[in-house]
DNA sequence: CGTAGTCGATTACAGACGTAGACGATAAGA
DNA sequence: TCTTATCGTCTACGTCTGTAATCGACTACG
């Protein structure tokens, strides 16, 4: 029961999504022709994959003729912001500054990761209102 | 090639590595007090996750009488950083700054994020001799 | 020395996931 | 109209995960 999005997306089927958020409505086959070779998998695979985000409702699907057309139906970033959220909270109790400070010592940052984010802390600070 | 780590540590298992980085070594009983009231869990389970948590060797065993005393086998802190890598690669193609471009534009950082986040710039900026 | 409690190991089982084959319907080309 | 290339759906199956019961061995109490 329960039929709200409120399911996961695995790993594989994450693929399939990032396919479809570059570009959409997409057929079956078009998100294969994207996504099957860089993992190996068969027409197959990528079918099983979009029932199964139709079935969480992540994705919809138009039909088009015999066949349908799948789109997101939830944003790149709200995904984004709802992994980063859970890595964040369970790691790192909620702070965004730890996981930064982790990613720092481990020196996992580059130079230009440190401009880029030093510019960004200077545009919120500033930029603020709105 | 070693029988190194590989295997990648689940959600529940790692709340069992929270408390063994919390404290250790730790028998099996310490542990379950450590963190099944809070999930939920019962002895058993406790004990299956530290099984399969040996099985990965991710925490090792040494014989106290009958029982054994468990300890990690991985810093706590490789393991973060392996967790955090993975994700700023698949969802922020690897770009630290992409991840953190994010949690800024979700208005996921608070004002004590920016200005520790903004510390740990000029600190690895400036102050990085050792 | 016997009995009860405890420990790790073994087994269980449902649901999610990765990967895919088979099948019936059908649109499009010959 | 007949055939064929596709489509979506259904079924499959091994592994991993979450959650746990059971069992044989051993310890400690009486």
């Amino acid at each position: 029961m329960a039929e709200e999005p409120g399911d996961r997306i695995s790993e594989a089927e994450h693929a399939v999504m990032e396919a479809l958020w570059a570009r959409h409505p997409l057929t079956a086959g078009e998100v294969a022709d994207a996504v099957a070779p860089a993992r190996g998998w068969g027409l197959a695979t990528v079918k099983t994959l979009l029932s199964r985000l139709v079935a969480k409702q992540v994705i919809g699907t138009q039909p088009q003729g015999k066949r349908f057309l799948y789109t997101p139906l939830v944003a790149r970033q709200d995904y984004l912001g709802g992994e980063s959220r859970r890595l964040v909270d369970r790691l790192f109790g909620g702070s965004a500054a730890g996981l930064f400070a982790h990613l720092a010592e481990a020196e996992a940052l580059s130079a230009s990761d440190l401009d880029e984010i030093e510019a960004l802390v200077k545009q919120i600070r500033g930029g603020e209102g709105q």
